[in-house]
DNA sequence: TTAAGCTGGTACTGGGTCGTACCCTAGCAC
DNA sequence: GTGCTAGGGTACGACCCAGTACCAGCTTAA
């Protein structure tokens, strides 16, 4: 019976995940009380430590587990089919509704202020969250420029500042809990990026 | 002798504000411990809640008090004399200048982390700090549009989505404690901006 | 049925914090 | 000199929390 004890204790551990998330991302790191988590994921707290070690593990667990699915709704939208300006609209778009979303600021407002006390933590969300896109869209960019039709020497510089472009303010407002741009407002900004981008940078 | 009271009360109160500053951005709001700015003002609890009130009032005044200070480097950017692409550059490395300070990004971590607590302090922080460089950005954008030599219709757009771009991801990187761009970096960041923003809008 | 091990519930320990209360010194008024 | 007020030093009360210990009950095995 060794398969069903393994999962048992999965779904245990996945249980005080969840609640972990919750709590950590509403309190942050500091404020958030391991009896708090323990109460939501129900069972006590030996069962906790005996998973996690301690708070902090259990943090850096949640951080990695969190910064490891950010990603995954940009996979569709670079394809080989799309114009370069469809492309960019639509990474553009999905990365903002992303980093946008009211989880994806909790995340972030909790590692900017545990970033000091957990570097490892911050460069992990960094790497997985914002920068993967970066990432990807600078290798289609060079897609691009072996193409032909695009003229362009840096294109990780490229890709970063179009991500900044699109981001312009708004991610920073939203995550200082100021106010959430409007579909509209997000479609302009990157219109607006998009339209300058491609007038730079296309042959 | 009101007056000679006045002043001792008001270096009094400088005194706790300056040891609050250190301790808040240093540990941020929760951690942050009361005993340790009466430690480091010298003086006693009493004075302080005399002053202050309690922790959150003492937090709040700290944080008015810094992003009112924040802005000042950047007065010295907008010259009457300077071309558009001078200006660009003067003000967009002064703002990044300040935006990487250490002290500024303590103060950012800890208002982005306090934002959900304390909502008007994010405000005033935001509306003070970052957004005060947009709207002299876009006042300096009207004068241009006004005497020609410059084609574009929503000049605090554009001074958003100029700033947004200079940040490209420097100011995230270095808020999550990742690392600080070397002076050379911002130039570049800085210059790429420039030289596309002037190609897109100049007339 | 009996034994063993795991886990939920809960109490406890040691440490820390905010805000208040109290004592006592120093300086000023007269 | 005497009285008074402000403020430094410190102790205290009430509370909270991380991590540990202990007990009761459940499941599994034989």
């Amino acid at each position: 019976m060794a398969k069903t004890e393994k999962t048992t204790e999965q779904v245990r551990r996945d249980t005080i995940l969840q609640a972990g998330i919750e709590v950590f991302l509403e309190y942050g790191y500091v404020s958030a009380s391991v009896d708090e988590i323990v109460r939501r994921a129900g069972g006590s707290k030996r069962t906790v430590y005996k998973y996690f070690g301690n708070k902090e593990e259990l943090f850096a667990a949640i951080i990695a587990s969190l910064a490891a699915q950010m990603l995954s709704p940009l996979g569709a939208a670079i394809d080989g089919d799309s114009t370069l300006q469809t492309t960019l609209e639509k990474l553009g778009k999905a990365y903002l509704d992303v980093l946008l979303r009211e989880d994806s600021l909790a995340i972030f407002r909790t590692v900017v202020s545990e970033g000091q006390r957990f570097p490892e933590l911050a460069k992990t969300f960094f790497l997985n969250g914002p920068n993967a896109a970066v990432t990807r869209l600078s290798t289609y960019l060079d897609q691009q420029v072996n193409k032909g039709g695009l003229k362009l020497d840096d294109t990780h510089a490229a890709a970063r500042q179009y991500f900044g472009m699109i981001r312009s303010d708004l991610h920073m407002r939203a995550a200082l809990g100021l106010e959430l741009p409007t579909e509209d407002e997000v479609s302009q900004e990157v219109n607006r990026a998009v339209a300058m981008f491609v007038r730079e940078y296309s042959d």
